[in-house]
RNA sequence: GCCGGAGUGGUGAAAUGGUAGACACGACGGACUCAAAAUCCGUUGCCCUUAAAAGCGUGUCGGUUCAAGUCCGACCUCCGGUACCA
């Protein structure tokens, strides 16, 4: 099927003519071929909630610009598109709709399939994959296997949000203003035994390794290497004053132990469920803690509550007894779960301190002799020690040595360095997820399922009740096993994963999507990986960019990858926003953006994601605008159509002044639009660069008739192709036609990325702004090869220049060569 | 609360410390049309003005600099994350 281009631009033939020569040339089928450079260039996967919507346009046109583009510069590209396909979701979907969640996931993947093929999106289709499919999370399952071997896996207690109508787990999503969403009965938590990796036996290579990626924004390197949160402290005990228990706390102001006027320890401490034995108040203070939900946000902006547990710890260095406090900001799951605190020097301690009036001591005072009021407002900066007997006058540094030599010599504390990362507990008490491979034996424990035996799988044909809970929980023919080890009756673990182990590797997964042998063929992972270019939203800065970080470190130990990091360049867009708030399923604000398909067609959809708003800001959606996009279009065609094609080439020395110009603003254009996708990686301006030669040359043509003369010609034509060379990657489908019919064989796809002619971007004459004191007052034309002393010549000349000066002296002259002067007078 | 980011015309935005508002959208005016749509041409930061010229102007306040949207300090508002949404 061919398009013929005097007709009027229509989207539907254009993108059915270029879609069916991709599919019918199998043009983004690759494979690996170790004598050609490699590209990788990948696109989060989306979770299949039924159709895509703006986000996943903006994530996957960026992503297909990109590898477009080094496509066109040689590379071999891998583009590949699967499917997140495990999540809450789809067992949501399953109650509302009484839809099994398997064929519910199934049929949302087949539609947005065809959405995404719709978009034009230069995938290599061969390699899709869907985490809920066995024939990829059975090696999920087998790896966890080989964690539990090694020792990297293991079980333990740990709290969630219960919900005590509907008797089931809530996710921290499902618990609203502290109710369960479907219940509205007040949350518990509850403690069951949970699976955990040991990502923190990674903590200081993830933090380490964060310099090595330098293709990665900063602001996402901050954000990780806060939350890993390295610090170096003094961990130590307090005896309990009547008691045999000791009270081990951490801190990283060794310094401040003196300031030290009471301890707090969380609600679940041991300690604390002791001393509530015998007191009903404290008791039933410790229950209210457990009405609150367990997320981070939530806990750290409750009003800051606590009660006398009426124990006492003694103060290491002094022998004095300090109260011992429980505090609802002191969570178990942080440390040891107690703190000594320093009202002095710490702003919550002294919030605390002052609310339940407890005592404010000053230990630290500022280096420069001021003085503070640490009575009104905690003084945390370092500085030096007061009221600290033998440590007095120590600044912080000599302070801290002493402090830890003390405690070690004594025996009672030592140096350490702790981590904010919290090992990840992969156990989720859902359906929708991986089964956890794992068999509870009476006898023999936790035993692995052995390899033989996987993929353990999970069970399709179910129903739901409205509870939300999952249904394998009561299916015995799921349960009812026996041991691998010593044979006997056993049962089988119900719970699922943690739906970031399915995305935490599926980008190595794409190297040998379809390998049946293991995990990864090791041969096409050592081709492909790492990903050179990531794309995807801001919102993954932190946890799924560091559980692959960790799962790619646990495949490199395990011998399946061979380098230390996934993921060379990152690129994060930023949120569509609908109404000022993200667009997401959950808040059902989205738009389709099917209708915006059909009516302008995947070109116009994709120039305008690209054109709106660089793609690493947030995007606020709106209608209007479209239409804009959609207009270029149809002048680029317009223009381009109305051309005749010709063989006359440009022969520079000839040129006439206006000829000159549109070259210039050729190679200026090719230029500018190369830097814009390769290093800034914004797209919007190499839209409108591209835009303003078109201007350029629709103004020359205008003027002079560019089929009569060889030369007008000539230009022309050379500018029309940069035109449509520089905008395939981003409205291919149009491009693919124009390129035809601007006399050029093959498909644009295989063109190369053109290169510009530095010597047509040699100027005669540059514009100077001159200033006076600052602000603007003239500019001025002159010779690019102008001195300095010219320029200020010109500048004293200047009729405006001279009459902002009247009456004044110079008192200095600056010039910038080639941009700008500025006269700074009095 | 904590960590990270953003704030520029009516709107989306542009600007290696060096001419603020490129490129678009919208609006307004005009051409074409019986008329409308489409298309094409022009104007368009604010203020004063017939016009020219000047003045003001990048969330707020302060600072550094010959020069600040850009760098520094304090603050305000909004957005993302906060470990079971993905």
């Amino acid at each position: 099927m061919s398009v013929q281009i005097t007709e009027d631009y229509s989207h539907k033939d254009v993108e059915t003519a270029a879609q069916q020569y991709w599919r019918e040339h199998n043009s983004f089928r690759v494979s690996a071929d170790p004598s050609r450079p490699k590209f990788y260039c990948l696109s989060m996967f989306p979770y299949p909630s039924g159709r895509l919507h703006m986000g996943h346009v903006r994530n996957y046109t960026i992503g297909d610009v990109i590898s477009r583009f080094q496509r066109m510069r040689g590379k071999n590209v891998l583009q590949p598109m699967g499917f997140d396909a495990f999540g809450l979701p789809a067992e949501n979907a399953a109650i509302k709709n009484n839809v099994p969640p398997a064929k519910w996931t199934y049929e949302n993947i087949d539609y947005m399939r065809g959405q995404l093929q719709q978009l034009g999106y230069a995938y290599d289709w061969e390699r899709e994959l869907a985490t809920c499919h066995p024939d990829y999370y059975r090696w999920e399952q087998w790896f966890f296997t080989r964690l539990f071997e090694k020792g990297l896996v293991y079980k333990k207690e740990a709290e969630v949000n219960w919900d005590p109508v509907d008797q089931t787990v809530l996710a921290n999503e499902q618990v609203v203003d502290g109710k369960g969403w479907r219940s509205g009965a007040v949350v518990e938590r509850r403690k069951i035994p949970q699976w955990f990796l040991k990502i923190t036996a990674y903590a200081q290579e993830l933090l380490d390794d964060l310099d090595k990626l330098d293709g990665w924004p900063e602001r996402v390197r901050v954000m990780q290497q806060n939350w890993i949160g390295r610090s170096e402290g003094l961990e130590f005990q307090f005896d309990v004053a009547g008691r045999d228990d000791k009270l081990t706390v951490y801190t990283t102001r060794p310094d401040t132990i003196m300031g030290v006027t009471y301890c707090a320890i969380a609600a679940q401490h041991p300690l604390a469920l002791d001393a509530a034995k015998n007191n009903a108040g404290l008791a039933a203070f410790i229950k209210k803690q457990e009405n609150i939900k367990l997320a981070e946000a939530d806990m750290a902006t409750l009003e800051k509550e606590g009660m006398d547990s009426g124990l006492r710890a003694v103060h290491p260095l002094t022998g004095e007894e300090v109260p011992i406090w429980i505090a609802n900001f002191v969570l178990m799951s942080y440390g040891s779960g107690a703190v000594m605190s320093v009202p002095g020097h710490d702003e919550r301690d002294h919030e605390f301190a002052r609310k339940y009036g407890l005592p404010i001591k000053q230990v630290i005072k500022p280096a420069d002799g001021s003085d503070v009021d640490i009575q009104k407002a905690a003084y945390t900066e370092h500085g030096i020690l007061v009221n600290s007997r033998e440590f007095d006058g120590l600044n912080f540094e000599q302070a801290f040595a002493k402090l830890v030599a003390h405690f070690e010599s004594k025996g009672t504390g030592r140096k350490t360095v702790n981590f904010r990362l919290r090992d990840w507990g992969v156990s989720r008490q859902r359906y929708w997820g991986a089964p956890i491979p794992i068999i509870n034996c009476a006898a023999c424990g936790a035993v692995p399922v052995p390899e033989k035996d996987l993929p353990v799988l999970l069970p399709v044909d179910v129903e739901f009740d409205k509870s939300g809970g999952s249904p394998i929980k009561k299916m015995r023919e799921f349960i009812d096993c026996s041991c691998p080890k010593c044979g006997g009756k056993a049962e089988r673990e119900t719970d699922t994963f943690d739906t970031f182990m399915e995305s935490s590797w599926y980008y190595a997964r794409f190297a040998c999507a379809r390998y049946e042998g293991g995990m990864l063929n090791k041969s096409d992972v050592d081709y492909w990986l790492d990903v050179d270019q990531y794309i995807g939203g801001i919102e993954h800065a932190i946890l799924h960019l560091l559980y692959s970080r960790f799962f790619h470190k646990l495949m490199r130990d395990e011998g399946l990858v061979s380098t230390d990091e996934p993921f060379k360049r990152l690129l994060t867009q930023g949120m569509v926003l609908k109404d000022g708030a993200k667009m997401s399923k959950s808040l059902g604000n989205t738009v389709d953006p099917e209708a915006m398909i059909e009516k302008y067609g995947a070109d116009t959809a994709r120039l305008y994601m690209m054109f709106t708003s660089p793609p690493d800001q947030s995007l606020e959606w709106s209608d209007a605008g479209v239409d804009g996009s959609y207009r270029f279009l149809k002048r680029l065609w317009k223009l381009i159509g109305g051309f005749k094609a010709g063989s006359v080439k440009v022969d520079a020395p000839a040129l006439n002044d206006a000829q000159k110009d549109v070259r210039f603003k050729t190679h200026a254009t090719i230029k500018k639009v190369t830097t814009d996708y390769d290093q800034r990686q914004v797209f919007n301006t190499a839209i409108a660069a591209v835009m303003e030669l078109y201007n350029e040359v629709t103004k020359f043509a205008g003027g002079n008739d560019i089929q009569d003369g060889a030369q007008n010609q000539a230009v022309v034509q050379e500018a029309l192709e940069a035109m449509v060379l520089l905008l395939a990657p981003i409205v291919p489908h149009a491009c693919h036609v124009l390129w035809n019919h601007l006399g050029k064989q093959g498909a644009i796809i295989d063109a190369k990325w053109p290169a510009f002619d530095e010597s047509a971007l040699v100027q005669s004459k540059v514009n100077i702004a001159a200033q006076v004191n600052g602000k603007l007052r003239a500019v001025l034309e002159l010779p690019a090869d102008v001195t300095k002393e010219q320029v200020e010549q010109a500048a004293f000349a200047d009729e405006t220049v001279k009459k902002f000066m009247a009456g004044m002296s110079v008192k200095k002259v600056i010039v910038v060569p080639g941009k700008l002067i500025n006269i700074v007078a009095g």
